[in-house]
DNA sequence: GTATCTGCAAAACATTTGCAATTCT
DNA sequence: AGAATTGCAAATGTTTTGCAGATAC
């Protein structure tokens, strides 16, 4: 999904678009990285000097709540987080450490072990190694 | 899958079965909970009252390298462990917290997009509201 | 007796909180 | 001016590291 203008967006789920929430979704949703809070905040603190860490906490904990934006959970050690809220899988490499997008096939399958429970949300996780570095090695 | 006794076990995975090591094994064999450091500490500290968490640290860094546990990083907070390193799902309750293990159907399927990947290990997270929690409300 | 393993204390990191200053309308 | 937002500094919580003492073979 493209969204053309930040700041319509923002307000349409209810999101006062200030200067700093526009940068960073827009940052979001124009990477294919899954950042952290941390290559969010290095990324943008050269345009956005006076950027600290807490608003970066604080506005992607608002557009988590707004269900904007997802938290990703595929490594223990960094909190990653995506702009694509639709269901689709990740793919961690272990050699790079990128972090691809793919498409999941929506069939209903397998939970029988899951009768009588509803499902809300849906992640999936896949490590191993990405086409380039099998190339490279 | 039951392992009678825990001391060959590691053994024959190439890790010296100390007294912590097999209890801590035993424990996480024994339980469904998916627990975290914290919670295995706590189990055991009653019975091995000298126990430190670094040592509990340390012996599941080893487990995960000769690859008798997993970790699950269903939740962004707490990392969980698995003694079960086959392939199934885990269920996370929004309301009780529980996680759940449940089948997966092994098939094949969908993802083009990875072409030329090598995929080593696969996590599947669900997230809702567990069969308990929605007779209870 | 030498290697390894354990566990304390301190360090390192990530995230949250309290609050004062700033910004927006 | 009033309400919300930002950002600093301190607090919290989890995991890692360094190292000395204990344990095992």
């Amino acid at each position: 999904m493209y969204v053309e203008n930040v700041g319509e967006f923002l307000k349409a789920h209810g999101i006062k678009p200030s200067y700093q929430r526009v940068k960073i979704y827009e940052y979001l949703m124009g990477t294919m990285e899954h950042p952290t809070v941390d290559n969010i905040y290095n990324a943008l603190s050269g345009e956005i000097p006076t950027l600290s860490k807490t608003t970066v906490y604080n506005t992607l904990k608002t557009f988590i709540e707004k269900e904007i934006a997802m938290v990703i959970t595929i490594d223990e050690n960094e909190t990653r987080f995506d702009a694509d809220t639709g269901l689709h899988g990740h793919f961690k490499c272990l050699s790079c450490h990128r972090v691809y997008d793919f498409e999941v096939d929506v069939r209903e399958e397998d939970q029988e072990t899951l009768e009588g429970f509803e499902i809300k949300e849906k992640q999936m996780f896949y490590y191993g190694i990405c086409k380039n570095c099998k190339q490279g090695s």
